[in-house]
DNA sequence: ATAGCCTAGTTTTTT
DNA sequence: ACTAGGCTAT
């Protein structure tokens, strides 16, 4: 007991052996969130405050829940499987599928990703004549998502005008046709649960006296639903341990409130506020431009962090004329740091937006360095993948029409749009699945239809009785899928997923640490159906040895290496001027995006923007971003080789000599261009053919760079 | 059923 | 600039 809280700091140790309270843990970047989260349930439990049934701990993300586990399995001698720490989501399936029944959900209920939700809206869209220009699918599909975060159901939806009110039609129809298929989107599995416990009494009380520490990460992305859901089961007097930092809440446009943490403090009086904020990841300079950077923003609820580790290296600066530039230069640096001995992995670079890491590839590419993008299709997602799974939800539940219009035509049997068409309708009178619609046609439909039923049937004859991997095996050889990609040019690499998802199968273990590779009864099946989507199956595809990271902010987050790369710092790209455009929440919201790069850095951190930048295939002409003015000075190195150039922040103060350049242009000088109209040299660099300005054009075009061999520049 | 053409949309994303 | 999805022509 003694090593478990050895090593801890004084607010660690204070926060991991609090008595039997609410608590909400501000947890700055790198100050050892997950160590205190999981030190404090290895706490309860060895000193018997609680036993392990007792403890429910839940997370966002997969990875974060299995990290908790195995942490926790190394600091306690105690079976973990079975432990519940999973998930919102995946918590909600669980807890749903022990009590399907009294949640009016087939037993074998399936859920439907975002690709599947999504098709579902279409079809309904065109099942109900309604045009998808007038009311776009996918804004649809976030009205929906939105409604059920926010615990609103179609029937109580505010309705303001017609538009809204045939949304909320629409919405109303998709959940019929959810129940009528038996199908649960995300969104729906937390509704659901949260609903089952309110209404469900003996349910509730059961959940609300097993779970008497509840203990919650990453707090600040809760949305109010999650929120709910929590006070729900802490209702019977249960703790709720919250971690989470305000300063990280990057998720608002998906639904996450921020406010859940000023909430959480009223509603459970958690005068237990504890705040971590040594750092053990970043060296001094790191962190004192993250505060600085974070200061900027109004509505926090306070948090400094500090090291000893002292100041470390100043952040490198660079200011690049082009993107292209800007990659070349990354890619140098980096080659000569792995020349040095660091670790590619250990080098990432970081972006805004995805779009942003083509021209980096292509460097990286070029000069022959190894990379690794996160941030692509990930396993379960596969076409391959979705196909084999959709036959196996047929199995399991023939009224699933996502499933059944997958693969219904795949490998292709004849069963042209017309068909289907006329099947959709008779489905439609019948008020039934187009599974069942499909003996009361008639003609040729009927025949090639049949034929696929017939198929259906026979698969799921032959595999009754066969453990889960085996039942997959001959499911994608007896269906045509197999032989199909054996015969498609490129079809190697999805063979290979297909044997990959069997093998899948054969380690699958389920929620209550059962091995289901042998268990040859239709529970395996539904269980591994439900992991294959909310698992997206981001570890299965081949880890990248040694190679530079390329990611998104957003998908570094809670991630660290030793070298960062911060790029495309530049105003409408970082901070987005989409989010600028939301005003102050949306530009605080980007801050807090810029404070969690910052904070990635161990040792060194590289911050770099673009003069020109191609964006939507015209070359777009950049300020540096605001963020980096928001860094003192004294904390950054500016790495341009031309000691002239003055970057386009800071003031805008010219650095160069205001002897004139080529055609007796100098600093302080009115010009006029053609494109951009009047402006004044700012500063200036190289000479005669080289020979580069800098103007200001004001508000409309802003700081430009400009050659003077190609701007014509008249002095007015 | 499929190849080729056109058009629309390009912030972030887990479950 | 680029790509994905829908549509027409074969």
């Amino acid at each position: 007991m003694s090593d478990l809280l050895a090593n801890l700091n004084s607010p660690q140790l204070q926060a991991v052996t609090l008595p039997p309270v609410h608590a909400l843990i501000l947890a700055g970047a790198g100050s050892g969130k997950t160590r205190v989260l999981t030190t404090r349930i290895a706490w309860l439990i060895s000193t018997n405050q609680v036993g392990p049934h007792g403890v429910l701990a839940v997370t966002f993300t997969n990875k974060a829940a299995r990290e908790m586990t195995a942490r926790l399995s190394s600091l306690v001698p105690i079976n973990v499987r079975g432990m519940w720490i999973g998930t919102f989501h995946g918590l909600c399936n669980r807890l749903l599928r022990a009590h399907y029944r009294e949640a009016g959900l087939p037993q074998t209920f399936q859920i439907l990703d975002s690709a599947d939700q999504l098709a579902m809206v279409k079809r309904l869209l065109k099942n109900l004549n309604i045009d998808d220009e007038k009311y776009p699918p996918r804004e649809l599909c976030h009205f929906i998502n939105a409604h059920k975060e926010q615990g609103v159901r179609a029937a109580q939806a505010e309705v303001y005008d017609h538009y809204t009110q045939k949304r909320v039609d629409i919405y109303a129809e998709y959940e019929a046709q959810c129940n009528r298929e038996g199908v649960c989107d995300f969104a729906e599995l937390l509704l659901r649960c949260f609903e089952l416990l309110q209404r469900n009494e003996p349910l509730r009380t059961h959940y609300q006296q097993r779970f008497r520490h509840i203990l919650v990460d990453e707090f600040q992305d809760t949305n109010k639903l999650q929120y709910a859901w929590l006070q729900l089961l802490a209702g019977g007097g249960a703790k709720v341990f919250a971690v989470g930092d305000d300063d990280q809440s990057i998720y608002r446009f998906r639904g996450a409130e921020v406010g859940n943490m000023r909430d959480f403090e009223r509603d459970y009086c958690a005068d237990n506020i504890i705040r971590l904020e040594q750092n053990y990841r970043s060296h001094g300079n790191i962190l004192a431009a993250a505060n600085a950077i974070i200061k900027n923003n109004r509505e926090r609820l306070g948090k400094n962090l500090w090291t000893d580790a002292g100041d470390g290296e100043p952040i490198r600066a660079f200011e690049a004329y082009s993107d292209i530039d800007e990659a070349r230069f990354i890619v140098d640096e980096i080659r000569e740091l792995v020349r040095d001995g660091v670790p590619a992995t250990q080098c990432a670079i970081l972006y805004r937006s995805n779009a942003q890491s083509r021209v980096l590839e292509h460097e990286l590419f070029t000069k022959g360095v190894p990379y690794k993008v996160y941030g692509g299709l990930r396993f379960f997602e596969r076409q391959e993948v979705k196909h084999a799974l959709a036959y196996l939800r047929l199995l399991g539940n023939p009224d699933d029409d996502t499933a059944f219009l997958r693969v219904v035509n795949f490998p292709t049997r004849g069963i042209g749009a017309r068909s289907l068409e006329n099947l959709q309708a008779t489905a439609h009178q019948m008020n039934s699945s187009l599974y069942n619609a499909a003996a009361s046609l008639t003609g040729k439909a009927g025949q090639t239809v049949g034929a696929f039923i017939r198929l259906v049937e026979t698969l799921r004859q032959e595999t009754e009785k066969l453990p889960l991997p085996e039942i997959i095996e001959h499911v994608v050889e007896k269906s045509g899928l197999a032989q199909h990609y054996r015969l498609e040019k490129e079809g190697q690499e999805r063979l290979e997923n297909l044997d990959e998802l069997i093998n899948a199968a054969a380690t699958f273990v389920d929620d209550d640490g059962v091995v289901m590779a042998n268990a040859g009864e239709g529970g395996a099946l539904a269980s591994f159906l439900a992991h294959a989507s909310l698992e997206s199956g981001e570890h299965q595809a081949g880890e990248g040895q040694e190679a530079v990271q390329l990611m998104s902010v957003h998908a570094a987050k809670g991630l660290e290496f030793d070298i960062v790369f911060i790029s495309g710092l530049e105003q409408g790209l970082f901070p987005h001027e989409n989010a600028v455009s939301e005003g102050r929440e949306g530009l605080e919201e980007e801050r807090r995006l810029m404070y969690v790069a910052v904070t990635r850095a161990r040792q060194r951190l590289y911050l770099s923007c673009a003069q020109t930048r191609m964006l939507h295939g015209q070359t777009r002409y950049c300020t540096a971003s605001s963020f980096l003015d928001e860094i003192p000075t004294e904390l950054l190195l500016k790495l341009n080789k031309k000691a002239a150039a003055a970057p386009t922040w800071g003031g805008y103060t010219a650095t160069a000599s205001s002897e004139p350049v080529a055609g007796g242009l100098r600093v302080g000088q009115t010009v006029e261009h053609a494109k951009f109209g009047v402006g004044v040299i700012v500063s200036t660099e190289g000479r005669g053919a080289d020979a580069r300005v800098q103007v200001n054009f004001g508000g409309g075009a802003g700081m430009k760079w400009l050659a003077l061999e190609y701007a014509k520049l008249t002095p007015v």
